[in-house]
RNA sequence: GCCCAGGUAGCUCAGUUGGUAGAGCAGCGGACUGAAAAUCCGCGUGUCGGUGGUUCAAAUCCGCCCCUGGGCA
């Protein structure tokens, strides 16, 4: 707030993106902006919005709160399914409330899909009753991937581009045409409303060397079951929620899960979620590097708060 | 120093009677419209320790050298 000239933003507070794969150092870089403009900042990771996740989702602590205003974590309970549907109502939200008070925002986080929703928009579709997925996939076991998707083309031609396999895709596909009687393809055809309704200040992708940013990834995991992290799953396991919910998928919940019902020790459930996390850094750095192609990318801290900068300047 | 047992993909190993090599794990590439930390698709990535030799042909046989583990001294 100190540093911002008021002319900067006095019509438009700026709305910066920073977007990266897990433990890339994207949330200190935020922060570091936040205190030099004097910005929000807004999350974009679809873990760190639960609250009962916070040292598995490696959600911003006590300091980074008292930094700078955040918006989006942990204010989703475990028992809800969360979606980006929800997250983009959410998001539009914080930015208003940002806006209102002049105040720039930082969206920060990994959820390549959340960004996708703010800069270009979801097509609008009503939510589907969760029966209605339940259904979906009992048939989808009932009668076996082959046939279900063969069920769900016949209604949907433009399907066929899902994988037979694609459990997920299909389920849903299949769920909404029950449902309203219309193609899910119907929908998606019609155009989204962007977020965002201005162009964003600036844009970045955080990506430090793989070997680094896998090294800090295995290190994390380390530092979170030193934080107790498996307090952390053993209160969700005793919570008896639906094993399903999006919170139950997050990584770590399953592999230490695993450990405390005793079917793996705990080095073996580390380096479990260890690789899985990897796996999952690979799949952002796919998503960034072919989905949002055009946005400058760093490599390390330095060249990250330099771009930034540069884009603010002008 | 001598005697064994090994050196094959990043790791653990397989490789039939000689025909330029293949599994698991790890990894790599890709897709992505309300579960996206999800879901799904694709791909062996290799001086067979080195160097001479035998052979039409050597990871496979022979010599020498190097390295690792174990044993004897």
């Amino acid at each position: 707030m100190q540093n911002a000239p008021d002319s900067y933003f006095e019509k438009k507070p700026p709305v910066i993106l920073i977007a990266g794969p897990t433990a890339s150092g994207k949330s200190a870089l935020a922060l570091d902006l936040a205190d030099h403009l004097g910005a929000d900042i807004i999350n974009a990771d679809a873990s760190q919005v639960y609250g009962d996740l916070h040292i598995l989702s490696a959600r911003p602590g006590a300091d980074d709160l008292a930094q700078a205003p955040h918006h989006l974590y942990g204010h989703v309970g475990a028992g809800e399914r969360y979606s980006v549907g929800r997250w983009a109502v959410d998001c539009g939200a914080a930015l208003t409330a940002c806006a209102e008070r002049h105040r720039a925002a930082i969206v920060v986080g990994g959820t390549g899909l959340y960004f996708r929703a703010l800069e270009t928009g979801l097509s609008p579709i009503p939510a589907i009753p969760e029966e209605r997925l339940r259904e979906g996939m009992a048939r989808y076991k009932e009668i076996g991937p082959a046939q279900f998707a063969a069920e769900t083309v016949a209604v949907d031609p433009p399907m066929a581009r899902i994988a037979v396999n694609d459990r997920q895709r299909l389920v849903r596909a299949w769920s909404v045409y029950r449902h309203f009687g219309v193609p899910l393809s119907d929908f998606q055809a019609r155009p989204g409303e962007p977020v965002l309704p201005q162009a964003p200040a600036a844009r970045l992708i955080v990506m430090p060397p793989r070997e680094a940013l896998y090294a800090r990834c295995d290190q994390r995991f380390e530092a979170m079951v030193a934080a107790g992290a498996l307090a952390e799953v053993e209160a969700l396991m005793a919570s008896g929620l639906d094993p399903t919910l999006p919170i139950m998928a997050a990584l770590g919940v399953r592999e230490l899960g695993a450990h405390l019902s005793g079917s793996l020790t705990l080095a073996e459930a580390t380096a479990l979620a260890q690789r899985n996390t990897r796996r999952f850094a690979k799949r952002q750095m796919t998503w960034f590097r072919n989905q949002t192609a055009t946005w400058p990318v760093a490599h390390d801290a330095s060249t990250a708060l330099q771009l930034l900068k540069n884009q603010l300047a002008q």
